[in-house]
DNA sequence: AAGCTAGACAACCGCCTATAA
DNA sequence: CTTATAGGCGGTTGTCTAGCT
């Protein structure tokens, strides 16, 4: 059995008052981030550790942004996510003013939504088997790669996503749609065969780091 | 006006890792 | 080396609110 983190009895599970919070930033203002567990004794919070420390990295750290992402914010969190999958913390890193869960929630409540929507599969940032097979059948009827990169099988326009962001990397998804029962569309593909989620597309030896650095 | 629903966001839970003892 | 503890992270849940019926 666990031990849990803190102490629950007592604790208060609510949102923060505005006394809480004006408790928790004197505090850090005095005496530094960190010592997280010290923080609930050293003030009289009935609150864990935990807790303060989620309160102060998520909504009171001075230099959050807030408000509404923007375009080049949103794009740049499909490209790290391809990249890097849930890994919410080192998305938010590369996001000034912004916070793990900010992103995290961004990315469930908004931005997994509109990939959906668009006809990519926002867990694996590949393309569906529909519009796939679509990019398929032009292929074979002539078209040049060169025609691919004109090819917009979803509505693509600056209000929706870059056209030079993460749709360029998709590929088609074989998550259980069976694209890949009949035919080798990676092959057809090469160009759409990017998925930056796997390392199998990079060097083995790729590190995250490395991967960053290809933005 | 009241009730319901969905979306957005805040907060918690539990696991993992680093580190000190 | 082992164990305990604290901090960090991602997943999930809870709460609030706006819009709709």
């Amino acid at each position: 059995m666990r031990k849990p983190c803190c102490d629950k009895e007592g604790m208060n599970k609510r949102s923060w008052s505005p006394q809480e919070d004006q408790e928790l930033m004197d505090y850090i203002k005095k005496h530094g981030e960190g010592h997280w567990r010290n923080i609930p004794k050293a003030t009289g919070l009935l609150r864990c550790g935990k807790s303060c420390r989620l309160r102060w990295v998520n909504y009171l750290r001075p230099d959050l942004k807030r408000g509404d992402f923007a375009e080049d914010e949103e794009d740049l969190i499909i490209r790290l996510h391809a990249l890097l999958g849930n890994r919410w913390s080192l998305i938010a890193g590369r996001l000034p003013g912004r916070t793990d869960n900010e992103v995290k929630n961004y990315w469930n409540s908004h931005l997994s939504k509109k990939l959906a929507s668009m006809g990519i599969d926002p867990k694996h940032h590949r393309l569906s088997h529909h519009l796939a097979r679509n990019l398929i059948n032009s292929i074979a009827a002539g078209e040049t790669s060169s025609a691919l990169e004109h090819h917009q099988p979803f509505p693509l326009d600056h209000d929706q996503i870059k056209s030079s962001s993460a749709s360029d990397h998709y590929q088609a998804s074989d998550a259980g749609d069976g694209i890949n029962d009949d035919d080798d569309s990676s092959s057809l593909l090469p160009d759409l065969n990017v998925d930056m989620a796997s390392d199998s597309s990079l060097p083995s030896g790729t590190t995250t780091e490395d991967k960053m650095s290809l933005l």
